[in-house]
Formats: C-alpha cells, structure tokens, sequence
RNA sequence: GACCCCUUCGUCUAGUGGCCUAGGACUCCAGGUUUUCAUCCUGGCAACACGGGUUCGAGUCCCGUAGGGGUCGCCA
C-alpha cells in the first residue's frame, strides 16, 4: 500500500515553525518512502479562514519546496459529509445526542467510547496506552449543528486515504479518541507519530508573543529556505551519523521516523544563522548577486549593475544572511555616510593623522593608476619610507573611506569605489574631524 | 489535581550492555592567518538529572525520586 502523509494547517493567519516543521517530517517521510504528500486545508474557522491566511500559507509551503501531491482539500467542502457520517454513528447507538450539561444549547451528538483499554504504537514514542477509564465520550456535532475537529479530521485523514498521521505531539491524547472514531466509521486505522514540540531560546513553548515563530519571519530575517528546511529537518531528528549540512535528496533518503528524537527541541537562532552562511557561500554568483540586487531595491538604492555586481563581489563572502547584505554596503553607494564615532575618537583624532592622510591624498592623486596593486604598493611604500606603523595609516584611510573599522580588504574596496570617491572621501573627513 | 510523555556538554545531537577516558556540530575562549572585521586553520572549556537495583560489566535494562512538558472545550 502506498504511503500517503498530509499537513493539515488552519490557515488562521501566519504558519508557525512547529507546523511547518510537522509539514517538512511528513514531505520528507512520504518522500522516502516514494508515497505521498497531501494537504488539507482545516477553513472551518470561517472567521479567521481568509484566503489571504490560505495565500500565505501556500506561499510559505512554496517557498520551502514543499511540493503537495494531487488536489488540495478544502475541509468546509466536507460537512456535509462528517454530518451524513454522524448520522450513520447515531443509527448504529454509536454515538448519541444529549444537551450536554444542561446549558440549553440544544443537543449536541455526542460519540460514545467504547469502554475498552486503547493502545497503539507510535512511531516515535513508541508503545502507549490509555485505560478505558481515563476516556470520556465527546462531542462530534456542535448544537448549533457543525462537525467538531475530531469528528472532521478523521473522516478527511480517510477520505485522504492517509496512511501515517504524522503531527505535534499536542495531539498524543486525542488519538485515542480518534482511533476509536476509525474503528466505528468501519475504516482501517492508520499509523501515528507525534513529534515533539520546538520551543524558543528560553526553553518555552512558542506562543503568539515571540514575532519571530512565523516562517514568514525567518524569511524577512534573511534566510534561505534551504537553509530553514535542512535547520528544521536535523531539529529533533539525525540522519545517525555527522552530517549536518545535507541536500534535500540525503535528507529524503535518510530520513527515518525511528530517528526522530521524542523530546522537546529548543530553536538556536546562532546555530540557524551559521548554517545559513553556509548556505550563503554556496549560492551560485548569479544568484547571489540577484538576490543582493532586490535587497539594494528593498533599501531604496538605485544602483548601477555593473558598479553593484564589483561590491557583491567583494562583501560576498563574509555575508550570512541576505539580510545582512544591505546594512554591508552603504558607504559604497552614499559619500554621505555615517562615521563610526567611537573609532574615530580612536585612531583618526591623533596627532600626526591629518598630515598621513594629507600625504596619502597626494600619493594617491600622483598614481598613474588607481587600482587594488597599484594603491597597495604605495601605501606599503609609505609605510616604510615614513616609518609610520602600518595601522597609524591603514586605519585612518579606511575609515575615511568607509566610516568604519571593518569591512572588506582595504585597497579592492577603494578600487571599486575609484580614485576621485576616495579622494573627496579623504577630503570630507579632514573637514569633518582634523579641522 | 487526574491521565500521559520526556530527561547525554549552554543548544542541536551520536550512542540500542563491553568499541565511551562519552563522539560531532553550533556557541564561547585561546593561538595562528588577515591592515581591520568576517572567513579560514589549530587547540581548549563543557554532559550521561538523582537514588537504588539487574549484570563480570550500564549512558545503554528495571524500579523509584526529582525536574520539565502535554492533555483534560459544543478550539483546532
């Protein structure tokens, strides 16, 4: 029989990672096992159910390459037929309806458990089991007549023909109830894994409150989508032995439910960012270089393209997050930058600075060319014949050049930026500080 | 409170009774490379929750304790 998992999000606003974590294990089981991946859209809160919500979420899906197998299935497609199925339960004195507590609600149906003990075997956790006494009959139609969760899930999983529930561990109690509702509706019941949760830096559960649980977040924070998948995948499963960083096609085949961890696993926002620079590095050029283009956009730099292909070039390497790639190259598109005041303090406002940069402008006005060998060889020149160290002049030429301390080497960088920038850059800076 | 689950470095994990003086990765620290920062290289710190068993031998099996989590809706 073929494998057949689904991801069963309610598009109630923004996906969270602990589900979409729960869609990459069930992607990535169905794909190693060369079954399927379905999904089915839980809209039954008509309220929050937007197709906004509903656009989102495919987006995010999309963006992580979670590519779904035949139609989607809508849930509020299908009540009529969870309330056809309650009626089948009632007929048979499966369930039966009761004004549950009095309330005046009106009656509600209500599913009647069997009253024997229930166990199963999860693929994760293991064997488990519930006595019967500790399970309480529920409601599967509301009063005011819509099918309950319960009633929904199951009834869809089957319609689905959904061979491995694979889902947050928020749902180990329910499935007793649910394997009881299979063994009533007459349908085969199918495996069970629960994953379980993520929880933030602080070890806690995430709630509403952290904004930065949203898949949404993660890619407005620069990182890739590969990065995220494979980040997710190895949280709270291992391929058993060293690799980390792995293509989605190692990932497909060593992916085992078995090798899912059973305990909570806490998000390392350091450890997401290390391997998304990994991932960075090995971004083709073009790529690379298309991506750093739409975030110069995103600033508000107009650029020209063969002048910002020069500057990815040079800060490409030391980038981790696209997010990190506007911040890097300011200077390189504004003479009017800011200055780091702290570093300026330090080594520009020194004695004897005004006159080095006085006479590096010089040297640098004399050279026949302007180019990363020519400037090297002559600030190291000077160096030597002023037997000035070489920080008392490569510090004050680089933050006049770039208004910081750090950043790409020194003399490519002014290459790209030409001689007559670098040499107003000097001039600006005198001005501003040594005057 | 009841029921259920979980527990290896700070974090993610390897480990399925001897290969464990517990391995890898991230972080952190030190040194090297680099004009700077990042990268890179080398090295280092750092864990089997606790207590009992079982066994010739336990991180690995059993029991208990503690801590953590989940669930107890006419939410999903």
């Amino acid at each position: 029989m073929k494998v057949r998992t689904r991801f069963a999000p309610s598009p109630t606003g923004n996906v969270h990672i602990g589900n979409m974590r729960a869609a990459i294990y069930n992607w990535l089981f169905a794909r190693h096992m060369g079954g399927e991946f379905l999904l089915r859209v839980e809209d039954t809160d008509i309220e929050r159910s937007t197709p906004e919500a509903i656009q989102t979420l495919l987006d995010a899906m999309d963006w992580l390459g979670l590519d779904v197998d035949g139609e989607h299935l809508y849930q509020t497609t299908r009540q009529q037929a969870h309330l056809d199925a309650a009626e089948m339960l009632l007929s048979k004195g499966l369930a039966y309806k009761e004004d549950k507590g009095g309330t005046g609600q009106g009656e509600c149906v209500i599913f009647r458990m069997p009253g024997t003990d229930s166990s199963f075997v999860d693929g994760i956790k293991g064997p488990l089991s519930k006595a019967a006494a500790n399970m309480q009959d529920f409601v599967i139609v509301r009063s005011n007549g819509t099918p309950v969760f319960h009633l929904a899930n199951v009834l869809d999983d089957i319609e689905q023909g959904i061979t491995h529930v694979i889902r947050g561990d928020d749902h180990v109690e329910n499935t007793f109830r649910h394997i009881a509702l299979y063994q009533a509706l007459g349908a085969d019941v199918p495996n069970f894994a629960h994953l379980p949760m993520i929880v933030n830096a602080q070890g806690k559960p995430y709630s509403k409150r952290d904004g930065d649980a949203f898949v949404g977040d993660f890619r407005e924070k620069g990182f890739l989508p590969d990065a995220l998948f494979n980040y997710l995948a190895l949280l709270g499963w291992s391929p058993g032995d060293d690799r980390e960083i792995m293509t989605r096609e190692e990932m497909v085949e060593a992916f085992t439910l078995a090798r899912c961890q059973s305990s909570a696993a806490q998000v390392d926002l350091k450890k997401l960012t290390w391997m998304n620079g990994e991932y960075m590095q090995k971004l083709p050029a073009a790529e690379f270089e298309a991506m750093a283009s739409a975030e110069l956009r995103k600033a508000g730099i107009d650029a020209d393209p063969a002048y910002a292909q020069k500057v990815f070039g040079l800060i490409r390497e030391r980038v981790k997050t696209v997010a990190d790639i506007a911040p890097m190259v300011g200077y390189f598109f504004s003479d009017d930058f800011e200055y780091d005041e702290k570093a300026v303090r330090k080594k520009l406002q020194k004695d004897g600075v005004a006159d080095t940069l006085a006479k590096v402008k010089a040297i640098f006005e004399l050279l026949a060319t302007f180019d990363e060998a020519s400037t090297d060889k002559a600030l190291h020149d000077f160096v030597e014949e002023s037997g000035l160290g070489f920080g008392a002049v490569m510090a004050p030429v680089r933050l006049a050049v770039s208004g910081i301390q750090s950043g790409p080497e020194l003399f490519p960088t002014m290459e790209v930026l030409g001689r007559e920038r670098v040499l107003q850059r000097i001039d600006r800076t005198v001005e501003l500080y040594l005057t």
